[in-house]
DNA sequence: CACTTTTCCCAAAACCTTTTGGAAAAAGGA
DNA sequence: TCCTTTTTCCAAAAGGTTTTGGGAAAAGTG
């Protein structure tokens, strides 16, 4: 072995391809061993003050960085989190998942890892992109998001010790670490607010409740009807059912208000407005003045429209980077019992949560 | 070196936290060498065909699968790929987008890669987050997004030689690789459509232009005018200027209405649906009656919406699965120069393009 | 049978890092 | 001065795969 074997071009930079420089050919320009090099760029204490300044400075001029794979492969870790999003009707809509994305994505950077992505198509495709993932040694952790009440992938996920955090919940007995909204305490608050305003009759335009999500705000929905001691009326409610396309949030308005003792108020996802203020429209109803409205996510539309529409209004960011910590801790060996978080969903008034007329 | 080093637990698999095999351990089982194992399961010939199929079954069997990182780390590949997206002004809503990395994701995962994921604030951001996936040596190349008209981020990639692909174009005059929607032909032919119907005062409520998109569109329009034998009046033209957050559709619309010889059709792009609506809803003009609208995007709400909204529907999952399908080729080696796509863009008429009352 | 091909398999190297387990040199203590 | 401790560095191993460059056995050829 008395060839050079690589990188013995010292004056190599302009011209190549690929200017990086490896950890090998840095050390031989310091005329240092790779480990000691390595060492002195983590800081070790066994490295002395000048040679770790002389490395560091090295690599800077020289714009070292180590090659991740070699290092992955090394630390026996990915340093990757995976993350499947399913195209499910208006989730993504405006700016709501976006933020959790990027609350997520700017966490994960900061901590030196990658996200990596699968969309998947449905349920299926999502167990299967997650185990691609999770089988394939391909990440050292998961985020799931749009989390169902029986939800296989949690169980899954449970079954081979595999770190995840949930941005939602799920029926589960076992400990598992999750950061969600409080979706019930919302729908609860806001219920009470109406009623204080005087509503007597407040109707809920809900999500499908195979998700976990829209549980909470119906149990929020009702627990604020009691606080307020005004009775449940079933025909006040609509939930979405699994694919029934004939459904609308437009349609739905027009059915509340052929009702003998139509509502005075409505709660629902922001993601229903357009098809809200149509409906209101072609009763001749003005939203604000005639029926007051309040809905779940701060998004575009609802700022600028006229009137602007109240809103409950969700910290998507912190949540996002809320779970990236927590899936950092779970990693590290921590126990996912202690990370269940709810976090508190503040409410914006603006212009359509009036008292009744 | 007589000790075995790992992996000599034959009769493994229950109770540990990771029931993963590796090589060695898989061709301790076969008796086999790990050469021939991983030769085997490449399908190389010097491999016979009895142990090929023995080595097949019993990776299968025992659930085998390469360690991506080891794999990488040997193939000098990372077997990924980089892509940065950015939340500007509806760009995520609703299906577009999320059908663009749909396509992207499938295809991605069809080749055996990931699909690494970066959430830029700004402009400034963006680049960072590409910097870091190129010279960390974490990705194989680049998709690019929202390609402005002078892209930085181009120069750069081109500049050391980066395989990348752009959905959409930009002023370069170096070759690259693109796949770009015809924004220009689809803009052109809504309105020769709206001319031949007879409409004169045709409207465009354009993006903008610093991106390349809306660069086309106008063209299109102009273009399209020009065919028609119209003439072009700027006072029928609204575009996006940088960040002021006085414009909107709905101010637009009631603009252009209050021109002494208001448009009888309007151009636009359908994430301006919402705005424009109220905006005639407001003048008390029925949209499709007494104004033409045919927008770019086919969302869920040009479909839904009463009366349906006429669309150019450029196919986004297509698009996203040849970007793809490109990079590979052009990280292969192949000339990027070779791989510049124009896709055409198709006209869905519904019910908001008739002729002028 | 002797020789050449072909078939089938494998040991060792390589990819690039970090960690382990010293070892040499310097400093401190008597 | 001699021994111990501290400081500073490094060779080698390990991580799991694929590729290189044979080599031995079997088959084919004359």
């Amino acid at each position: 072995m008395f060839l050079e074997q690589s990188g013995n071009r010292i004056g190599f930079g302009e011209g190549f391809k690929s200017m990086t420089i490896n950890l090998k050919q840095l050390s031989k320009l310091l005329k240092l061993s790779p480990t000691t090099v390595s060492r002195a760029l983590a800081d070790y204490p066994d490295v002395s003050a000048k040679t770790r300044a002389r490395v560091k400075q090295m690599a800077i001029q020289q714009g070292y960085q180590p090659n991740p794979v070699a290092r992955r492969l090394q630390k026996g870790k990915t340093e990757t989190i995976g993350i499947v999003i399913t195209p499910v009707q208006n989730y993504f809509s405006d700016t709501f998942f976006i933020d959790l994305l990027s609350g997520i994505s700017n966490q994960i950077t900061r901590a030196g890892y990658e996200l990596i992505l699968g969309v998947a198509s449905d349920e299926e495709h999502e167990m299967q992109s997650m185990r691609r993932m999770v089988e394939g040694k391909r990440v050292d952790g998961m985020i799931l998001t749009l989390i169902r009440e029986q939800d296989p992938r949690v169980g899954y996920l449970l079954d081979r010790d595999f770190p995840f955090v949930l941005y939602g919940r799920t029926r589960e007995t076992r400990p598992y670490a999750f950061v969600d909204m409080d979706g019930k305490q919302a729908f609860e608050k806001a219920c009470t607010y109406l009623a204080g305003l005087g509503h007597r009759r407040i109707a809920l335009l809900n999500g499908e409740p195979g998700f976990m999500f829209p549980v909470g705000c119906r149990e929020g929905y009702e627990s604020g009807l009691f606080l307020s001691g005004l009775e449940l009326d079933p025909d006040l409610i609509r939930e979405w059912k699994h694919k029934d396309p004939s459904q609308s949030s437009y349609r739905w308005t027009l059915e509340l208000f052929k009702n003998d003792n139509p509502p005075t108020a409505i709660l629902f996802q922001t993601e229903a407005i357009n098809g809200i203020f149509k409906g209101l429209d072609e009763l001749n109803l003005q939203p604000g003045k005639d029926v007051a409205l309040i809905g779940y996510d701060d998004l575009e539309i609802a700022r600028i429209h006229r009137p602007s529409l109240s809103v409950l209004r969700p910290q998507a960011r912190e949540a996002g980077q809320r779970v990236v910590n927590i899936l950092m801790e779970v990693i590290k060996g921590e126990d996912p019992g202690k990370f269940q978080e709810i976090h508190q969903v503040e409410m914006v008034i603006r212009e359509t949560s009036l008292p009744p007329s």
